[in-house]
DNA sequence: CTAACATTCGCACGATCGTTAAACTGTTGA
DNA sequence: TCAACAGTTTAACGATCGTGCGAATGTTAG
């Protein structure tokens, strides 16, 4: 019956106005983020744009696995596409995916040393 | 053969030493995240510690699912436990992570406006 | 012991991952 | 123009993993 737990212990801060879809949008990229296949990828784009082939020779994978996950993480919103002749470049979204990539690499590298 | 794409076009970031430990703990805590469900207790935990029966009251889900969720995210690093008398507190890791899971929420919800 | 709160177990269902093979798309040279 | 080719994407399939539910099991206080 009774919800409160706690006598008298609320920090007060304003929620974002946190809807359903961003809930939503924001569960995709962690999920997209999620996989140590594609955070690989994502850590190498952290460098700069590269095109499937490079990715392909810097992993060791496949051609079409590396395309399949790059998919995943575009349709999640973190990646953009660029062809260019034959190659079709890669490239983190933003700024704000840079930001957001570094931060989760960094922690969990800084976590248990 | 070639696997050079671009003529000349290196950035010339440095790598953080990236170790494969790294990024499967780095994938794990994506992966925690990328779960509307889990998600939404994260935000919920942005305000402060929560217990099993408040958050239980607050999404309406059962005491069984919430427990559930809650233990994948403590195991992932993103969570504390804390039990006080009858009651068991979760709260966000550190600030760390409350910064991680605010970049990932604030990123959603401004990227389609 | 009982009641309240929380965690864990076993199972069914659906989602996801990687492989293989086939289909596109754009470039190059006869 | 057309055929051959390199680069990339897509489809289909089996294997694996994750999710959520309900029941059973812990844990703590009175």
């Amino acid at each position: 019956m009774n919800a409160t737990c706690a006598p008298a212990d609320h920090p007060i801060h304003d929620h974002a106005p946190l809807s359903e879809a961003t809930v939503l949008r924001a569960a995709r990229m962690g999920s997209a983020m999620g996989e140590p296949g594609r955070l690989r990828l994502l850590a190498l784009l952290l460098d700069g744009r590269h095109c499937v082939s490079e990715l392909t020779a810097e992993t060791g994978d496949s051609t079409s696995l590396i395309s399949q996950r790059l998919k995943v993480l575009a349709d999640s919103g973190l990646l953009r596409r660029a062809r260019e002749g034959k190659h079709v470049y890669y490239n983190l979204a933003d700024d704000h995916v840079r930001e957001l990539v570094g931060n989760l690499l960094s922690h969990a590298a800084d976590d248990h040393p």
